[in-house]
RNA sequence: GCCGAAGUGGCGGAAUAGGCAGACGCGCACGACUCAAAAUCGUGUUCCCUCCGGGAAUGAGGGUUCGAUUCCCUCCUUCGGCACCA
């Protein structure tokens, strides 16, 4: 009988339906293991890379399952977010049409994978049921402090028309993540969500498994830096001026500050007859892009203000500058210049002509002189009072003495204090878009920004709005859904009109797969108490400082709430690579080298695609598609089709046959039951290969009908069962007779005595070269490996007579003899 | 510039703890079956040489070791992140 993939799979697929077998319930008996794999966008279109991110996944839950845990593998849509909105644009389909004709598409597709998901546990992040949650976690965030609204200059895409947060923009040119477009700055209203203020514990990854690349992306992306804030007097200033440096040892080196063109005070300090310099300088820094400005080569420009401020620790009356080379996005938006020992203040000290004080001694030296560089080396102290004498190290922080001892003398005066800084910024998450979760504030002329009351939400989107490609979100155009009453005094007011980032949607979908239709909160706790936290997280890495930034952030600020508990929302963390186009390229509609899934199921049915998926590449790593390779998954799940479906008359094996025969098969088990652990899936599959190679020689030797063959027959189509589910069904359950569903079975044990070797052959190296085998029992003894090897003829015959300086026998594993 | 990942046959990749490099698969070659082709099955397939034997080889070079794809050092290439961050 041949091998019908398609009505195969159909007929599983609906009856598993049916049966409601994939149905994950709360049940103490067992334990339970959430698994989640990143949800997709609903584009229309389910891609190869989402059946790369979520077969091995479905398969690793399918193992979990039969070791006997109660999994929980839901599957939902992210499906907020701009592609639907600029269609609409376009064609005038609304966005929610759409997305819900696109979700009805892709559910179809992902159905055909063959997953466990539960469907009824699904998610939509753009129904009102699920965003009026999300609306509601706003309102929590502000109510605790998190939340705010600031006027700063933020990041803004023109081609999406909306602003970003930090995360989103990327690259030297910093582009938009989502269309490449490079962005512009804009001053404008926003909310933030305090994300700093877990800075420090964000960079905590206590317990939790994570890829160590994820978690140093995210370190760096942080960026803490250790040292102290210093406080200077102006001379002309009415104001103190604070600066952050990871060098307070070096303050005896200050000759000038400078400060971001964009500081407040530098109005306040500029002389008059130094005013129409400044300003022209602060114009030009305007003008210039973030680009222009951070271009490391850049010469570096400036101009001095007229104003003067008092070094604290000397009293020195210092100049200060304003130059482009300091951010007001860093720090205090100022800084004291060392020349002597830092290569930007000393190439700006050259270029002005300003005086420059060595205050470190480098080692070996008997005399600090100003070099052709900035000195950023270890030695001694010195022209530095209480520091003199003290020792310089390369450590950052309280790990240098001289920076230690600095600080505790600045506590100690007053001058200043140990200050930690971070480039990590507050999370931007207003966007000027339609299509997005509404920002549940209402603002009053008299009573300014307030939340809509909890028992109001959600605040639905409108769906009569106007589809106009002017760049200014719909709801804003919208004549009456703006308008609104104050919740505290009743009066008119205006609702906010821009919609929050969707990371802020899928930094909580985990939670609400526990009880998608719970309408007394965001989630059932019970549910929660059961679930919670995800024991395995998997999907791409570029998420690193997105999505798995903002979802840690989203539930340690929601543990300080009592909303959640523990530290860590997801355990544990697996990212898989990237499937690229047979030319090497990533795929992409405009190269034509995009590989649909839904031809492939067609033509070699799902079982096979999703054996070559963990077959054809290490699944962290990813590699270039390879249509001739599938042919090779389709030949395996044939073979193994035609091995157990072929009713091959009962032999007469020999005893060895039979013994070498559960041998593999042990051994086997226990390599694919180690490889589902490690998430090592394309082993998996080409241990059963070789397996199933061994099972058509055992069949010609006549294995067939022996209780090993039947052993061999039913541990294999177990281990086949996570990868190729269908098939793996129909053999169980139709052709074994077995009783349904293996995908209820327990995972076979490996009796590790049928898995052990009797003998082995072990190589024998002479001075390094393997030169003869010899054939020992497996447990032989040191003295008997000795004597096998020199009983070989050709091991006697390489030795020319000598006697070996040294014999090292490794039992089991190799013998090297030196010469 | 700093940080990280990777580099193994024609290709994807394997090698668990420092112990037979190239499992498994693709491709290719030859053979069987066939009138023929496809499918299927079988055999072979890292490179080199004086080919019943021997030598070289895991990006390059060095080191440790009886023994290195694996550990250490230097360097090269590719990819990713950060970057005038005080």
């Amino acid at each position: 009988m041949s091998y019908r993939p398609g009505v195969i799979e159909r007929k599983w697929q609906a009856k598993w339906d049916a049966d409601q077998l994939y149905r994950s319930k709360i049940d103490h008996s067992k334990k339970k293991f959430y698994a989640l794999t990143m949800l997709p966008y609903p584009s229309g279109d389910l891609h190869i890379g989402h059946w790369y991110a979520m077969t091995p996944s479905d398969a690793r839950a399918r193992f979990m399952r039969m070791k006997g845990f109660n999994v929980l593998f839901p599957m939902g849509f992210d499906a907020f977010g701009l592609p639907a909105e600029n269609a609409a644009i376009k064609s005038g389909i609304h966005p929610m049409a759409r997305t819900r004709d696109n979700i009805v598409r892709m559910r179809g597709q992902l159905r055909s994978m063959g997953a466990m998901f539960d469907w009824e546990r699904e998610m939509v992040s753009c129904e009102p049921e699920y965003y009026r949650w999300t609306e509601w976690f706003f309102i929590q965030l502000y109510k605790h402090g998190l939340a705010y609204r600031k006027k700063s200059p933020v990041d803004f895409c023109p081609n999406c028309n909306t602003t970003l947060a930090r995360e989103q923009v990327w690259g030297d040119d910093r582009h938009c993540e989502r269309c490449e477009t490079p962005v512009i700055k804009k001053d404008l209203e926003q909310w933030f969500f305090k994300t700093t203020q877990y800075a420090d514990e964000l960079l905590r990854f206590d317990g939790i498994d994570w890829p160590q690349t994820v978690k140093t992306l995210q370190t760096n992306w942080i960026d803490r830096s250790e040292g102290a804030s210093v406080i200077f007097k102006t001379e002309t200033g009415r104001h103190d001026v604070e600066i952050f440096t990871t060098r307070p040892d070096t303050l005896w080196g200050a000759t000038f500050m400078v400060f971001s063109p964009e500081h407040p005070l530098v109005d306040e300090i500029t002389t008059p007859e130094n005013k129409a310099a400044v300003d022209e300088y602060k114009v030009q820094a305007a003008r210039q892009s973030d680009i222009q400005r951070g271009a490391v080569d850049k010469e570096k420009t400036g101009v001095f203000t007229g104003g003067y401020a008092f070094n604290p620790v000397n009293g020195a009356r210092i100049p200060i500058w304003i130059a482009d080379y300091v951010l007001m996005s860093y720090g205090t938006g100022a800084i004291m210049a060392v020349p002597a020992h830092d290569e930007r203040d000393f190439a700006f000290a050259r270029k002005y002509d300003l005086p420059i004080i060595p205050v470190i001694l480098p080692e070996g030296q008997s005399e600090a002189v100003v070099g052709e560089t900035a000195y950023i080396g270890p030695g001694v102290m010195v022209n530095s009072g209480i520091l003199d004498g003290t020792k310089v190290n390369t450590e950052k922080g309280r790990k240098n003495p001289s920076i230690a001892r600095v600080i505790d003398w600045l506590q100690e005066k007053g001058f200043g204090k140990e200050s930690v800084n971070y480039r990590y910024r507050d999370w931007l998450i207003s966007r000027q878009r339609y299509w997005g979760s509404p920002i549940p504030m209402v603002n009053c002329a008299i009573h300014g920004w307030n939340p809509v009351p909890e028992d109001q939400l959600p605040v639905t989107l409108p769906e009569d709005v106007e589809w106009k490609p002017t760049g200014e979100s719909p709801l804003k155009l919208h004549p009456t859904w703006k308008h609104t009453t104050c919740p505290i005094c009743g009066g008119p007011a205006e609702r906010e009109t821009d919609t929050m980032d969707t990371f802020m949607c899928s930094s909580w979908y985990h939670l609400r797969y526990l009880s998608p239709k719970f309408d007394k909160g965001p989630f059932d706790e019970e549910e929660y108490n059961y679930w919670m936290p995800v024991d395995t997280y998997t999907g791409g890495i570029e998420h690193a400082t997105m999505h798995l930034l903002y979802t840690r952030f989203f539930h340690k600020a929601l543990r300080d709430m009592g909303i959640t508990e523990g530290h860590e929302p997801m355990t544990q963390l697996r990212n898989q690579g990237m499937v690229l186009g047979e030319d090497n390229e990533k795929m992409s509609k405009s190269r034509g080298n995009v590989i649909a899934p839904d031809v492939l199921v067609d033509k070699y049915g799902a079982d096979a695609v999703r054996a070559y998926i963990m077959f054809f590449a290490r699944w962290e790593m990813g590699a270039p598609w390879d249509s001739q390779g599938i042919e090779g998954a389709v030949r395996w799940v044939r073979r193994a089709w035609t091995l157990f479906t072929d009713p091959s008359a009962p032999g007469t094996a020999s005893e060895e046959t039979r013994r070498n025969l559960r041998r593999k098969v042990h051994q086997t088990l226990k390599r694919v039951t180690r490889d589902f652990e490690n998430f090592d899936f394309n082993t998996i599959v080409s241990s059963l290969m070789e397996l199933l190679n061994e099972m058509y020689k055992a069949r010609e030797a006549g294995a067939v009908g022996s209780e090993e063959w039947e052993e061999a027959q039913e541990i294999y189509v177990k281990m086949m069962a996570p990868v190729t589910p269908h098939i793996a069904e129909e053999l169980w359950t139709e052709r074994f007779g077995k009783p349904y569903s293996i995908h209820t079975q327990a995972w076979p044990p490996v009796d590790e005595a049928a898995a052990r070797d009797d003998f082995v052959e072990i190589p024998v190296q002479i001075n390094g070269k393997v030169r003869d085998r010899v054939r020992v029992a497996a447990e032989a003894s040191e003295e008997e490996i000795t004597s096998a090897v020199m009983a070989s003829e050709v091991i006697q015959k390489h030795l020319e007579g000598k006697t070996p300086k040294k014999v090292i026998v490794v039992k089991g594993k190799l013998v090297s003899l030196v010469v």
